[in-house]
DNA sequence: CACAGGATATACT
DNA sequence: GTATATCCTGTGA
């Protein structure tokens, strides 16, 4: 998909799972004011402070109060790159948006925008213009549950927070639970 | 490659 | 109350 945020727009390269049965997600541990709208409803922004200094976006996703979201990690930038480079100081197209705190600083995105329906201004999701092949690997940046494979990228992409090798198949759809 | 920066949460005393 | 860890990034070794 695309992401637009005031018009600023990119596509999405990179994201990670988290669930509420997920030690390394924050809804792990139940819900506290922090992560309050990652148990819903889905359709929603949960955007958090990390490491006290950077923001960082989450698509809402499930429809039970599982607190199950996506953290979107990367973007191509598309649209709007003269108000990225602002906002961020530099000039480098590949780093704009290459992490989930500077996609969100390129974005404007805040504590303002937690809790917000993601069809609703000022966010819009655009379908993807074409089918990519998408890489799974291993989560960046946690100490458990470092062996689900829940870091989906677009095969290739120059825009990524980090590289991940290719070729790796997608795992099995996980199954639900009763 | 190490580490400062510093909000939020949890696990301690 | 203090201590430690965190879904991170820019900077300087």
């Amino acid at each position: 998909m695309t992401l637009l945020v005031d018009g600023v727009s990119g596509r999405i390269v990179e994201v990670e799972a988290y669930d509420g049965e997920d030690p390394a997600a924050h809804g792990f541990r139940g819900r506290t004011e922090r992560n309050s709208s990652m148990f819903g409803p889905p359709g929603h922004a949960y955007v958090y402070r990390s490491y006290g200094i950077h923001w960082c976006l989450n698509l809402v996703c499930d429809e039970e109060g599982r607190a199950e979201a996506a953290l979107i990690r990367a973007l191509e930038p598309l649209e709007g790159l003269d108000v990225m480079r602002g906002r961020r100081g530099l000039d480098d197209e590949r780093l704009l948006c290459a992490g989930p705190g500077r996609l969100c600083q390129a974005l404007g995105v805040t504590r303002a925008h937690d809790g917000l329906p993601l069809d609703e201004p000022p966010f819009e999701l655009r379908r993807p213009p074409r089918a990519v092949e998408v890489v799974a690997g291993p989560r960046i940046g946690i100490s458990v549950a470092t062996t689900l494979p829940w870091r989906y990228a677009e095969a290739g992409s120059r825009f990524l927070s980090r590289p991940l090798r290719p070729p790796q198949a997608l795992p099995e759809r996980r199954r639900a639970r009763p």
